[in-house]
DNA sequence: GTCTATATTATGATAGAC
DNA sequence: GTCTATCATAATATAGAC
């Protein structure tokens, strides 16, 4: 049988060429969902941006709501691993100084992967089952951790009082808003936040805000 | 001609119903936009919200952009008239206090209508042209407005350092999400933010927050 | 101003060749 | 795994009676 004569080559290259379109496809399902939310967005404009054939979806991901889980765990992974391995590298560092580097990362982060806060909040205004979904799966968890962190600063008097979820959220939208709105932000102030100087300037003004001592270094 | 008998009152009557259609179109409008943005948003599910055919949107208002445009206006002059409003009775304060005012009071418009917010935020993510209408006509004069009253404010010392622009986002960014996702909010910390007492809390978190002055009162 | 009916296009999903 | 072709539905918009 020529026709298999290499087949482990053979197989690698095929399975390379559909993770490529996996991933293509992935990646402007991310973009489309995050500008039009789940209903707004249509498969076919995915298919054209990812330069593949419309059934190609329905191939690698099922449905319209296969992809999206698959958008949805994709990043979410992405994040939990930031701030998982940001973790990792601080044990037995306090509290208060594990949620400044941690609220430090999550500033980066939200900077690099502004699309990610766009695709969560819009699901997250009305609820509805693909809300649940998330809270239940990832941001429960989320907000568990880093409400934890923020009682310890607060009990070391080193971040500001109030609520654990409350100040949580509070610091979750004034972190995030600049970058889910940067192209408002660019037309309204002539700045725009996605540049190095504007995120620092940023990261420097949001734990300033938040915690309760002298800048360190 | 016994039809026209009373001509001024038959008007009046069916200015009337038009006017609570017109209004009903516009309330489910509002609805639909801020749930699913402009272009997934349907116009048959504002008219079966607004219990009128599908054809008196286009009567109304002429075509699907005409009442998105209908929509915004309407919100955008409530939204203006509050601050208007308020900062006529606060003529001769000093800038520090106004802008604390000022800012007390999005609070309060920003939990009666969070909606709006939503809304704004739709268009603000990617840029195009309902982005670039929406600033021209009103974020830009708002943020005028506001990013002059930070300032007056800074050079009292009574508010937070940094960019007026970059600080008037991390203030609206603290506001307003706990507002445009007070369904997460409720699921992930099992409070609402709709409540008054919460609306209060987050009074006093977010001025004690951005202001560098003891309470008053 | 409001209704029924419909033209036209876009959408999500699938069948079947290769 | 990828292609062409197509189905069934839902979308925006309009025509024309009343």
């Amino acid at each position: 049988m020529k026709k298999s004569a290499r087949p482990t080559v053979r197989l690698r290259r095929e399975q390379q060429r559909a993770t490529d379109t996996r991933e293509r496809i992935l990646e402007a399902a991310a973009e489309e969902f995050a500008e039009h939310g789940y209903t707004g967005a249509s498969t076919r404009r995915v298919a054209t941006m990812a330069k593949v054939q419309n059934p190609a979806l329905a191939y690698h991901f099922q449905s319209k709501e296969g992809l999206w889980h698959a958008v949805m765990t994709t990043l979410n992974e992405r994040f939990v691993s930031m701030y998982r391995q940001r973790l990792q590298g601080l044990r037995g560092v306090d509290s208060a100084t594990t949620l400044r580097l941690v609220m430090a990362e999550f500033i980066r982060f939200s900077a690099a992967n502004p699309k990610f806060h766009r695709l969560m909040a819009h699901e997250a205004g009305q609820g509805g089952e693909r809300m649940n979904w998330l809270v239940d799966h990832y941001v429960k968890d989320f907000f568990k951790l880093l409400t934890e962190l923020i009682r310890s600063a607060q009990q070391q008097g080193r971040f500001i009082e109030g609520d654990a979820y409350h100040v949580a959220y509070l610091f979750i939208g004034a972190v995030t808003r600049t970058f889910m709105l940067a192209a408002e932000v660019k037309r309204v102030s002539g700045r725009s936040p996605l540049t190095a100087a504007y995120i620092e300037e940023h990261i420097n003004l949001c734990l300033r805000l938040f915690f309760r001592e002298p800048q360190p270094g």
